[in-house]
DNA sequence: TCAGAGTTGTAATGTTATAACAAGAATTGC
DNA sequence: GCAATTCTTGTTATAACATTACAACTCTGA
């Protein structure tokens, strides 16, 4: 897959995520849970080490030291962490990404520029395009769930490496 | 997957598409050719008469009278399919859904409204949307090349049928 | 301790997509 | 016409991504 740079990378903790910081909110609208299971750890300690975007067979691999051999285990581990708001799914590359965002941001609508060079992602949101967007569902009435936005191209540093 | 109503649907044609008017234009930039072969006519014609989204193995089943027997009979059609603006991907569903816009419309920065109720799909642009996205690309040196933009969500008629 | 809910392990299978290779048509230049 | 080239096709096999089904384990609260 290559390189890839995500914004996110490890900052401190090489290893899994300190997800036990007391605070136990509990509006359901998706926010990260007080503790997160054993292997919800291990998956999202590996995406987050990744600092880029991971397939599920790939995070498999990595963790088979960790005891795991089936995709089911990290499938499931990803649906939550999806979920929790942490963990993004990248539909044109089949493949998932720690979420860079430190805090509850929207995470319904965050756009994602994937290089194609370097395998790197940039999630960024972008206000107009939300507003523009549940514009035109509000228009056709239609119930917006979710929205994907992503950008295949080349990043400045592929770019300027010709 | 259910009933689809796409937007496009058949408008005179029950068959495969009238590709074959005189016009041979010839700027490259993926716009349709001249005449489609053999596969490719009966691969958009299936996508036509759907109306709405088709994976590539229920366009298979579809076309075995027509002598179809292998997935890559359909890719290589759809790839090309794509390329020539007559075609979208759907990331989100791992699907293909013929173009409902009459002429050159950019194609590149198509949005997709998916009904996850009855499976329809809606095609729009936004130029809002485009202009948004490309200054982001701007601004951060990202060579755009290709957007994805797809709502998930309840349309207007599966929402009343409640 | 028991019931229930959530999580895990595992095997099997389903679904989507491509690699590799051989052969068949169409186009071009002569 | 007839090569040479190029594009398209057919076919087999395999890779890559994802889910179903079922049994067992663990945690929590009554």
């Amino acid at each position: 897959m290559a390189e890839h740079s995500h914004d996110h990378a490890a900052s401190g903790h090489d290893d899994a995520p300190d997800h036990d910081h007391g605070h136990d909110h509990t509006h359901d609208h998706g926010s990260a849970p007080a503790k997160l299971t054993r292997n919800q750890t291990l998956v999202y300690g590996a995406l987050s080490r990744a600092g880029g975007p991971l397939t599920a067979y790939t995070i498999l691999d990595q963790l088979r030291d960790d005891g795991f051999r089936a995709p089911l285990q990290v499938y499931r581990a990803l649906e939550k962490l999806v979920e929790f708001g942490m963990v993004h799914r990248l539909e044109s590359l089949n493949a998932f990404v720690a979420c860079s965002h430190p805090q509850c941001v929207d995470h319904e609508t965050m756009a994602f520029a994937i290089c194609e060079a370097c395998g790197s992602v940039s999630e960024f949101a972008d206000a107009a395009i939300t507003r523009q967007l549940k514009g035109w569902a509000g228009n056709n009435g239609f119930a917006l769930a979710k929205t994907t936005i992503e950008l295949r191209g080349t990043c400045r540093s592929c770019q300027a490496a010709v």
